[in-house]
DNA sequence: TATAGCCGGTGGCTAAGCCACTAGTCAACC
DNA sequence: GGTTGACTAGTGGCTTAGCCACCGGCTATA
């Protein structure tokens, strides 16, 4: 882009920022229109336009004579409260755990096609299976099935699997993750899948197909999760100009 | 409404009602914030403001030094797809067609207040009560349950609600819709609901809870809407840096 | 103690003006 | 004749200065 921003443009992604910053806090107390104007140097007329525009987006609200204030809690863009389950539980104010079912490094030759069509064939032919019961406040919510790539993951122990598993990317591997493609399905429990998740057999639940992705390009995991039906839900926008938050699950309330 | 709204929320809805008027004209030029100052009797600052709102809602398009314009309804084409069975069915190749279940015009007094809560207290009391049966090449594939504003439907006839309702609002009365909220559930499907939809007893669903909008803060429908488990499928993608698509359902391959 | 009124701060809105940008016109030039 | 370049009218971008209606807390009064 040859030509700036007009100043009214830049200055809505400074107060975005800012606006991320006190995500969650709900009804909480936004810059006025004279603190912008003085604290980034434009005019009050300029400030106004800025926050009008977010005003418009439903990310604020104005009150007369008071003030702009937070409206709803503020869009969650952070990729690891949409995907990470122990953000949204904590999020939800269960407390997380994990209980590791299964954990093996298997042979690609061993798989079945599908999963390697969503990985593309792996160099060194390792993958790895990940079987997990993720629980909130001891209660199984989700039964995950996953495959990771072996050469992401040197080293992984059993231990490694009890948490965040976006963490143990992120931090212990410092590789980024870029995003995940989901695609949902609404499924009967079978009787195995019941008796771990505790369930009634036959149980409506979500199936969660989904592929991991480190860089747009390159997959880490594909997994097949289930996702208790009285315990889930999924969250989603459609529209044409909304700041476009992709759908997010929590659990029900 | 004892207090009368802000003069340019006022403005907006006029330039809205002009903005109407002039749908489909794609990239045509709307009115410059001169012309607006001169003809509604305001200052510049505060046309500049309504049109900024239009800009920010995607409506319209400002051009520094040449006007205001019309914004291409490409964005339009795209919600059609996400939000309109028939769209959708067609999509897939199959031939989409409605059996009209129910059609009523209610007090809202009648109505339990769930419904009201999403809908905001209609004035005029009226809501229109829908039930469809969406079929996919003869197949039921949804079933939809849907409360519409009545003031947003005059004259609505059971003929016209066997196509897309979609078509009906932007076509017939050039109301465009602007989005709509979904919670997505996982249930089993009751004796009667599955009766309808043809599948078996306490088979897994979606239940699609939704509030569709006209502009940002104007519901026009509530709806909880069934879809077979067995016959579709949401598609989402989580990132940080994402073309902005919500997650969009889809007829199962 | 309770109330009426003041006062500082807020968004709503106007007015007047300058800037950068765009497209069209039209005269001057090759 | 065709091209170039200056000029001009009109546009949104942005600032400054100021007044208004409104809100809530504070204060002085009854």
């Amino acid at each position: 882009m040859l030509v700036k921003d007009p100043v009214y443009l830049q200055l809505n992604k400074q107060l975005r920022d800012r606006l991320r910053g006190m995500a969650g806090q709900s009804g909480a107390r936004f810059l006025t229109e004279r603190q912008i104007s003085a604290e980034f140097g434009v005019s009050r007329a300029t400030a106004n336009k800025a926050l009008s525009n977010l005003v418009a987006e439903g990310l604020l609200e104005f009150r007369k004579g008071l003030g702009t204030f937070l409206r709803k809690p503020a869009l969650d863009y952070d990729l690891q409260a949409l995907v990470s389950f122990t953000g949204k539980a904590r999020a939800a104010g269960k407390e997380p755990s994990t209980r590791l079912l299964q954990f093996k490094i298997q042979d690609a030759a061993s798989i079945r096609g599908e999963v390697l069509k969503h990985l593309g064939d792996p160099p060194d032919g390792s993958l790895c299976f990940i079987q997990r019961l993720r629980l909130a406040d001891g209660q199984p919510v989700i039964l995950e099935r996953r495959y990771v790539l072996g050469r992401f993951c040197p080293g992984l122990s059993a231990e490694d699997l009890l948490g965040s598993l976006y963490d143990l990317w992120t931090e212990r591997y410092t590789l980024p993750i870029a995003g995940a493609e989901q695609t949902i399905q609404a499924v009967n429990l079978r009787a195995k899948e019941a008796q771990l998740l505790e369930a009634p057999c036959g149980s409506a639940a979500f199936l969660v197909i989904s592929t991991g992705y480190l860089q747009p390009r390159q997959p880490l995991w594909w997994e097949q999760t289930l996702y208790r039906g009285d315990a889930y839900e999924f969250h989603n926008f459609l529209g044409p100009v909304r700041p476009a938050a992709p759908a997010t699950g929590a659990l029900r309330p």
